[in-house]
Parts: structure tokens; sequence; C-alpha cells
RNA sequence: GCGCCAGUAGCUCAGCCGGAUAGAGCAGCGGCCUUCUAAGCCGCAGGUCCGGGGUUCGAGUCCCUGCUGGCGUGCCA
């Protein structure tokens, strides 16, 4: 809001100066306070671009500008920055503009309801969900989350990769389990299939309902209704453990029912139509060298069957057919190959590069007292995300995916994650919002109230520490506009850990509610209740509870 | 070999797509509870922003180059 106000009256003073315009230039906060509230390289910028000296320039614009009341002050410093210190009658009228706001305070129309869909976790159907999908969930409905309130048309979706080898090899994880719980000796259980408990738990639950009818099936009908009873258990154990987690899906697209609708054939023809196909080795290829690829990639396979690429290409195409403008595919560190081919044939398909953003989330490692927790897929010791979420918590675990630039690779300290003390920010950042809750009740027995409060006393709210956290607060619409605008919702849980410090040092340096001095109270009451209303705001953006008490 | 990601305080990480004196949190040391929650606060100490060039008024940020670590580089998915 008050950002909005400053560019407006920038542009407008850009233009009565009749220059040639951009609106490439930075309002940020100064580090320091002898620059001000809000600076601006506005004049660097525009001195460069018409060919002026930026100090004069800015000395124009500050000119112009302290015609309006908003600016108690500017200054023009160093090559050419203008500081700008606003009234603070300007701050006041934001923050109740704010609480006017409710609910719908930082919300935006920046993403001017461009259609987006995220895809995330896809997992392959073949076991529960571990913690690279947890970090993959935490990311992905954050930043649906996020896009939502930015002004963003975002959808959830989830990839089933339920046909091909994959699978094919669960369905024959399970039926040599099954065969050993009718006393058939199966030897030494095959490296390449699945190990972990739950493998034998399936069998032992398509025993339950099936008894030994099933070895008196031919092979093929037996894998078969295993792979379908496998399938079915394992998407609902994982539907399972996204519920606890907060996470939530629009759409779920099977593999399977892709090709049935012969998606994957389509997508061969037009690759052909486009001439990028040709045929060696009793394969069909994909020319992909001509589209940025290192080598040329197997479509068809000599056994007739498609590689996993096809389909993929195909899964994404009608994404795009469905309407969706731009296409994140959130992906773990383990596909940097498969993404390059998936590029290369966007590009065949003269499909617009910036249409398809890839976000790959860095590997997670816990660890605990201080070492590294070892896990190996083979071996089916993984953490899973349920044991995750019975050790930290749901609000600690989201947390602290969240809290890292999803490029980076994520250290997750349990014990920090564990603890229940300020050093977990978690627990530092609801401690915040908890403790205003407390101070209201407080306000409440000595019976001060904010019924017929009158914004006009907000005038008394003149220490620098309340007007830099009111500053803050206002701070929000654009550092939410920003983590949905470059897909980073860590830049929110930074925010909130300073916003909670911020007030958290307030707390301690001033009493908010004092019988003796009412009017005060309620000033200060009136902004810790509108930074309660922020916190709990935050937090459900985060997918984190909002305590009362802790 | 090639491609992607990372390299910032002892540790874990920010740094708002080029701005002013590089910031937090942990860990360390020293203080603060008769009080609205000490699940908190204050102070001290801590830096070759991996190295080297370049671009410009200005570089942790952009370009080139080298080094280190992770991942990828299947007719697996």
């Amino acid at each position: 809001m008050i950002r909005e106000t400053i560019r407006r009256d920038i542009a407008d003073v850009l233009k009565k100066l009749e220059l040639d315009w951009s609106d490439n230039f930075s309002l940020e906060l100064p580090s320091s306070a002898e620059h001000g509230d809000y600076s601006s390289n506005v004049a660097l910028v525009h001195g460069k671009l018409n060919k002026r000296n930026p100090r004069d320039l800015a000395g124009e614009i500050a000119a112009l500008l302290k015609k309006k009341r908003t600016y108690r002050k500017i200054e023009v410093a160093g090559p050419g920055f203008l500081n700008m210190t606003l009234s603070s009658r300007v701050y006041h009228r934001a923050l109740e503009a704010m609480v006017t706001a409710k609910h719908a305070f930082g919300n935006s129309n920046s993403g001017q309801r461009q259609k987006i869909l995220i895809e995330f976790i896809s997992a392959n159907p073949t076991g529960p969900l571990n913690i690279v999908s947890a970090r993959a969930a935490a990311y992905g409905d954050t930043l649906y989350r996020i896009m939502r309130r930015a002004g963003y048309a975002p959808v959830r979706e989830f990839y089933i990769n339920d046909a091909g080898n994959q699978v094919d090899i669960l369905a024959e994880s399970i039926e040599l389990r099954y065969r050993e719980l009718h006393g058939e000796d199966i030897g030494e259980f095959p490296v390449e299939a699945y190990h972990g408990a739950y493998v034998a738990e399936l069998a032992q639950q398509l025993n339950t309902v099936e008894g030994n009818k099933l070895l008196h099936i031919p092979e093929r009908d037996r894998l078969e209704k295993m792979k379908e009873f496998a399938l079915q258990q394992i998407h609902d154990m994982q539907i399972a453990s996204l519920e606890r987690f907060g996470v939530e899906f629009d759409n779920w697209v099977s593999e399977k029912a892709l090709r049935a609708q012969g998606m994957v054939e389509e997508v061969l023809s037009f690759l052909a139509e486009a001439g990028c196909t040709y045929e060696m080795d009793d394969a069909v290829w994909f020319s992909s060298t001509k589209f940025g690829d290192e080598k040329d990639r197997v479509l068809m396979k000599t056994d007739g069957s498609f590689t996993y690429l096809v389909p993929d290409i195909a899964y994404h195409l009608s994404k795009l057919q469905r309407g969706f403008e731009i296409l994140i595919d959130v992906l773990g560190p383990d596909h940097h190959g498969h993404v390059v081919k998936l590029m290369a044939a966007m590009r065949a398909l003269k499909i617009e590069e910036k249409q398809l953003e890839v976000v790959f989330l860095q590997q997670v490692n816990l660890f605990l007292d201080g070492e590294r927790v070892k896990m190996s897929k083979r071996e089916g010791r993984i953490v899973t995300m349920n044991e995750l979420i019975d050790d930290v918590g749901k609000d600690a675990a989201r947390f602290f995916f969240i809290d890292r630039r999803p490029s980076t690779h994520l250290n997750f300290d349990l014990e920090l994650a564990r603890k229940k003390s300020s050093e977990n920010p978690v627990y530092y950042c609801q401690y915040a919002h908890a403790r205003i809750y407390s101070i209201q009740k407080k306000a409440r027995r000595e019976k001060i109230s904010l019924k017929d409060f009158d914004t006009s006393e907000l005038y008394r709210l003149k220490r620098s520490d309340e007007a830099a956290l009111i500053k803050k607060m206002l701070e929000y619409p654009h550092i939410l506009a920003g983590a949905a605008k470059y897909r980073e919702p860590h830049r929110l849980t930074d925010y909130t850990k300073e916003l909670a410090g911020m007030f958290h040092k307030y707390y301690q340096a001033v009493p908010i509610v004092n019988p003796k001095a009412p009017a005060m109270s309620k000033a200060r009451l009136y902004m810790l209740n509108a930074l309660k209303n922020l916190l709990a705001n935050i937090f459900e953006v985060l997918g984190i509870d909002a305590p009362q008490k802790m």
C-alpha cells in the first residue's frame, strides 16, 4: 500500500519532468535509519537513461515530491539516492487500513489471475512418502497458498506413475512376500525388489482378503491383481500422510489413464510430424540434439514399449491443453537429466520455453546428535513422512522445510525441530502470537477495551520501535508478492522471524497494558492486535497453527 | 569429459534479480524474572562473501576463468 503510493508519486513526478521512463528502479528499506524510511535509486537509473547528472535529477525529483504531504523529509545522498522520510500520519493511516482489510491484508492481484499448474511430489506409487517428498509437499503446498493470495490462479496436481517398470517390480515384490506367507522358500530377496516392511504388510493384507486363492490363478492375472491392490493401498497411504501434513491436491493424474486415452501415441505422431524422429536399431529415436540435448533419446524401445519420456511429454502437453499458462514442476535433485530431454521436446513442439518452470529441490539430510541419519532406499531404511511428523510435529516440519531456499541442500536438525524454546524458530514465531493473546487477556481483566477506539489516538505511537514495527507489518504485501513471483516461500519465514523478533524486543521494552495510562494502552493494543492478526494470517499461509497459549 | 545446483561468522542460513558501514539464529562469554508467559530480552566476541580477472558511479549479487562439494549424464522411473 505504502510502496504503491510512493511508486505512483515518483512516476507522476517523472512524467512531469518529461523523462524517458522505466519502472525498473528500486524502493527499499535502508539498513540505517539515517537514510530515512525508504530509499530509491530512481535518479541513478533515470540519469543514465536520459543522460543526465543523477544528483541534479535527484534534486529535481525531490523538489516535486516534497510538495506532497506524504513526505516529511527528502534528501539526496551519495551518487544520487533519494532518501525519504514519511510523516507518521501516513503510517498510522496505513495501519488503520490494514486493520480494516482484516484477513485480506497482504492479498494483491499481482499475479493477474495467471493460470498456473503446480505439480509436486509425484512420488512413485511404490511406497510410503519419504523426506524428500515431505519437502516437496511443504514447498508446493505453501507456494500454492502464497500464489492464491498474490492473485494467481494456481492448481495443485499429483502425477501418479502407475504404469511402467517400477510398479511391475512392486507387484513382483509383493508376490514374493505372498508366496513366502504360504510357506514357499523364495530364496534370496532380489536386490532390485522393494525391501520395505510395508511390502510384507501389503502381502499380509492381501492374504487376509483373498487367502490362498491367488496361488491358483494364472501368473499374469495374479500380478495384475496384486498391482491393483498395492497401488490402491499405497495411494490411500500417501493421501493419509498428506492430510496429516495439511496438504491437499486438486487433481490426481494417472499415467495409466493418460495412456488409455491415446495421448502417448499422439505425442509420437506430433514429434514425427515435426520431423524430429527416426528409426534405428529397431527403436524409435528423438533427435533431441537439435534442441539442446547432448545425445538423441529413445522414445520407443526395441520391445515396442515407450520410455518414460514419452508419457511425460504427453502429460505436459495435456497440462497446456487444459489452458494453463505456466507449468511449475517441483522435482527432486535426481531429475536434472530428465528435464533436459523434456525441455528439448517442448522446444521441438514449439512450446514457449518460459511456460515450463522447473524448481529443483535439493536433497534433505537429517541430523541427530550432530550426526547424519543414514538412509538407504534399497535396504528399506528410509525415514518416512509419517515418522517425521510423529517426531517433530507438522508445524516444525513444514516450517523447517520452507525456511530454506529451494535450491540449497537442507540439513534438517531433528533435535532443534523438537525443541520447545526460542532456539527453535517455529516456536519463536508462534510464541509471539500466543504472547499477544495473553496481553489481550490481561487487557480484558483491566477493562481496557478497543470498542470505541478513535484511530486519531494512534499519534501516541511515537517510539522508534513502534514506528519500525508498523513499517515492518506494512511490508507484508510486498513480501508475499515477491515470494509468489520468485517462487520462494522462504521469504515468508524469514520475514516472520524478523517480525516476531521485533515484537519480543518491544514487549520487553514497554508495558502494553497499563491501567494508569489507558489511552496509551489502547493505542498499543490496537497495533498489537493488528500484528496478532497478521501473524495468524501468515501462519495460515505457512500451514501451521496459531496457538493462543503455549 | 559435459550439464545443473551450491560455496557468505565455528555451525545452519538470509541478503528484497546492481546500491550506501554484509545480516539473523544456533554454539561461546557476561548480564536481566516481586511485572502483560524467562518458550523471552540486553551486551560482548566472531568475516580474504572459495581464488583470480572483467563490466561501472557502485559487485556477495552480473560476465569470464580456475578450485572444492553434491547431483545428473539408462532402450529405469
